[in-house]
RNA sequence: CGGGGUGUAGCGCAGUUGGCAGCGCGCCACGUUCGGGACGUGGAGGCCGGAAGUUCGAGUCUUCUCACCCCGACCA
């Protein structure tokens, strides 16, 4: 009965079933009473604020600060940016009234006396409320630039949604920053997509893809969008993170001028940037198996957990104090460590549960190993185990975790390079779409191409990248000429 | 918004032609165990999603409702 305990539904059964399991299994978030907003578990969300923790320090290494703006957004904001309303309308949550009153039939009413003049918007994004603050903070070109970053929740009252990669609810950061020139917020929004690809490789252990995406599927009001593209072990692509160059559109909606160094007035050129929870999907999609979470020791809550095995109290005294000492060098090192000597599990429990989660090494120490002066190492990308002397063995793991940090980015790379596929004809990428993966071919630039291969196929253009796929051609579907191949995905 | 499904113990589920509301896991107590999810004995735990109806009698039948999940169209 042992191994099934973990009711863990295999990939090969279904992929979909197996991430909704594992998310659970794992304890990182579940189903809340409120449809389609999750309840992130503390486990979930410790791995989501060690993201927090690395993306903030990147941003302010990149010369950006924190800020906050307001959850609601007065209604008529919102359609100042044409784009920008027909983008989000259909998807807003709306507070309509400020006050409830008892119901004499029992529980509460809302109050029809209290209906608010203006409806207020629960933020889908903050373009509009930042761009009309902003109004109030640039003046002069001395104010500029503005490079601000803001850690909120937003709603996007989704019909379909599903556990970190689509809630109604998410948490994100979001970028907002006002330029003085064009070329300086291209300048910005590329620089950030490229923080967010160093993040996603570095830290995630997820390669991505960067790219530029087309016209219809750009974000509501941009002139360009950046996207980091990730490829999930279904072969379905996954938008990691994008960052958007606004032009000066939201400074003509909002008015946001800026005198010049020759006294002129100019509008103000915008970036916005964002990444989600929905990271937390690609992470766990990106790594995991049949057993359990794979976790990547650069944001693993604990990179390490160590496990006693023994038989009298007397014997736990010793590994105590052993491996007491173990972990303070291995804490000593900077690493997470949890000694988890609890004596209301065995060990064999234990093992399948820090499996299940994903904690990269596991340490053992029982009899033997007192005698021996060893302990048992089990990584969790290879599954393999091997007994090692106790000698700087704080060393040896802190060199085991990068080791698994490089594998287990190695192991999705070669994945996802096996999964580029470049097609030449349209009938061949119909035929092979089923197989997942990305798909490099020769696209014509227009909108009914690609609104064609959408319908066919339910396929996307996932990105245009920015390196490499510059050779020219003709479109697969039109025969028309092409500047260079473009990447195409069913997607989540 | 279309199609499918599920609501019974904390969780996962069973419950036959309508007749004492059950099983597994978990939980509590004690004991034996402990190198890959241990076992024994005892125990606690329920408005059967909600409302109305049929009936001597409803978890079960009828009607109405509510909620959630899954698959599609829309999206980070």
């Amino acid at each position: 009965m042992a191994k099934e305990l973990k009711e863990l539904t295999p990939r090969s059964v279904s992929y979909s079933q197996w991430y909704q399991d594992l998310v659970i299994k794992a304890d990182l978030a579940e189903n809340s009473a409120v449809r389609g907003c999750m309840v992130i578990k503390p486990y979930g969300y410790a791995i989501w604020e060690k993201m927090q923790r690395q993306l903030d320090q990147m941003f302010k290494d990149t010369g950006h600060v924190n800020a906050y703006f307001p959850l609601f957004i007065p209604k008529s904001f919102l359609s100042r940016e044409a784009d920008h309303v027909e983008g989000f309308a259909k998807e807003c949550a709306v507070v309509t009234h400020y006050r409830l009153k008892t119901n004499p039939e029992g529980g509460v009413v809302v109050d029809p006396a209290a209906r608010l003049e203006e409806e207020l918007i629960v933020r889908p994004t903050s373009e509009t409320i930042i761009w009309n603050t902003y109004k109030n903070w640039i003046q002069s070109y001395r104010d500029l630039p503005i490079l601000c970053n803001q850690w909120a929740n937003v709603v996007r009252w989704e019909m379909r949604t599903r556990l970190f990669l689509r809630t109604a609810e998410f948490l994100w950061q979001e970028g907002h920053t006002a330029h003085a020139t064009r070329e300086e917020a291209i300048e910005e929004a590329q620089k950030m997509i490229n923080v967010y690809a160093r993040f996603a490789e570095e830290y995630m252990a997820v390669p991505v893809i960067k790219g530029v995406k087309s016209a219809s599927e750009r974000f509501a009001g941009a002139v360009d969008t950046y996207t980091i593209e990730a490829l999930m072990q279904d072969g379905k692509a996954l938008q990691s993170g994008t960052s958007h160059f606004l032009g000066q559109n939201f400074a003509k909606a909002f008015d946001v001028t800026f005198v010049n160094k020759e006294g002129v007035r100019e509008l103000v050129w915008a970036t916005s940037w964002g990444v989600s929870t929905r990271l937390m999907g690609a992470l766990i999609m990106s790594h995991s198996d049949d057993n359990g979470l794979v976790l990547p020791p650069h944001l693993a809550p604990y990179q390490v957990v160590i496990v006693p095995i023994y038989k009298s109290d007397e014997q736990l005294a010793q590994i105590n104090e052993k491996a007491g000492n173990i972990v303070e060098k291995l804490k000593a090192m900077g690493i997470s460590v949890k000694y988890d000597n609890a004596d209301n599990k065995k060990p064999g429990w234990k093992f399948s549960e820090y499996e299940l989660k994903g904690v990269p090494v596991r340490l053992a120490m029982g009899a033997r190993d007192l005698e021996n002066n060893t302990i048992e190492v089990a990584r969790r990308d290879t599954l393999t185990k091997e007994t090692v002397s106790c000698d700087n063995i704080e060393l040896y793991v802190r060199d085991l975790l990068e080791e698994i940090q490089a594998n287990i980015y190695k192991k999705a790379l070669d994945y996802r390079n096996s999964q580029i596929k470049e097609v030449n004809s349209y009938d061949e990428f119909k035929q092979r779409i089923d197989e997942g993966g990305f798909f490099a071919a020769h696209w014509d630039g227009t909108p009914e191409t690609e609104a064609l291969i959408k319908e066919e196929t339910k396929a996307t253009i996932r990105c245009i990248p920015l390196e490499g796929y510059k050779e020219s051609g003709k479109c697969i579907v039109t025969g028309k000429p092409s500047a260079g191949r473009v990447l195409i995905a069913r997607a989540y």
